[in-house]
DNA sequence: AACTCGTATCATATGGCTCA
DNA sequence: TGAGCCATATGATACGAGTT
């Protein structure tokens, strides 16, 4: 994919927001769609596509020639929602807002990290450094559960703010903020902020894994702890959002962490990391273990 | 010294908004 | 409609004074 994106969108300027996340994400179809033609047995059955308007998710995952109903999700393996985060903005956001009720189990989330990236003096193209693939559910849930530990909260069946009668109620599973506004259009309408149409900060992809307080915290450790998917994700995110990674734990606890794994607790946060990353490669899994709440 | 507490300062987390 | 930006209350941290 770089390959052909280094040849093809090289350019002057390279801006933000330029709707370049859309062209990666149908790269992506187009590349995964070649190498399961490529592969033998099953996989050569299968390809992807692209949902039509108003569905959940992006593109599906279907049996070539089966026949193929978007209502039902019939013919369907799985539905792959596509983000894309641009590594150059001051605050990457792109937003995972998909409720448990719009999942299936096997749907997946796919995040690719780029970012105009310098070719020679004058030219950049957009390279995608990384990317997550991994089951929705996982991230899902710890979203959600960190979103009610940070204040927030859902919509209840029989309890909706507009009053709906819980028979046609559509509100239900809505995320509201703190404060009580709407974090989705499909929200309740009495709950809308004013001003605004939504508050649109639900589900934000770096944002989602932000903490404040004890509580939330200890939700964070447990997911990470306990989920693989969610763990990777994490470490993903910590990765290329390294500021986010030393926010997660305090300095008390990175001199604990490395006075236990026989580095020099010296310097502030930034530089106990980087001591702790030089000799010990895989420090985010002993994160993961050494801040598992037991 | 080591330990606790209160305070000032600074950064972060998060709600809200704009723009195309 | 999503991506990106801005504002600000809240929380974390360093630091100094008082205490053991």
């Amino acid at each position: 994919m770089n390959e052909f994106t280094a040849k093809t969108f090289r350019t002057r300027g390279g801006r933000l927001g330029s709707g370049m996340g859309s062209l990666l994400e149908a790269l992506w179809v187009y590349y995964m769609n070649n190498t399961l033609a490529g592969q033998g047995g099953i996989a050569r059955e299968c390809e992807f596509v692209w949902l039509p308007d108003h569905q959940p998710a992006d593109f599906a995952c279907i049996i070539r020639k089966a026949d193929w109903k978007p209502e039902s999700r019939e013919g369907e393996l799985f539905r792959v929602e596509a983000k894309s985060m641009n590594l150059g903005v001051d605050e990457a956001k792109g937003h995972f807002t998909n409720l448990v009720s719009e999942t299936s189990r096997f749907d997946h989330l796919l995040v690719l990290l780029w970012s105009w990236t310098e070719h020679d003096k004058h030219y950049v193209w957009p390279k995608v450094h990384s990317y997550f693939l991994g089951p929705s559910l996982p991230i899902i849930r710890m979203r959600d559960r960190l979103h009610l530990a940070r204040g927030g909260s859902f919509v209840e069946t029989g309890a909706c703010p507009d009053g709906c009668s819980s028979a046609k109620c559509t509100h239900v599973g809505e995320p509201l903020n703190e404060s009580g506004k709407r974090e989705r259009r499909s929200g309740p309408a009495t709950r809308k902020p004013k001003g605004v149409d939504y508050a649109a900060n639900f589900g934000g992809l770096v944002r989602m894994l932000k903490t404040s307080g004890k509580e939330a915290s200890s939700v964070f450790r447990e997911m990470r702890a306990d989920n693989t998917v969610c763990h990777q994700y994490i470490s993903l995110i910590h990765e290329f959002y390294p500021d986010e990674e030393l926010n997660q734990y305090g300095v008390s606890e990175w001199r604990s962490f490395a006075k236990s794994l026989g580095i020099s607790e010296a310097g502030d946060k930034g530089e106990i990391r980087d001591a702790i990353s030089q000799s010990v490669p895989d420090y985010r899994d002993r994160l993961r273990t050494f801040f598992a709440p037991r």
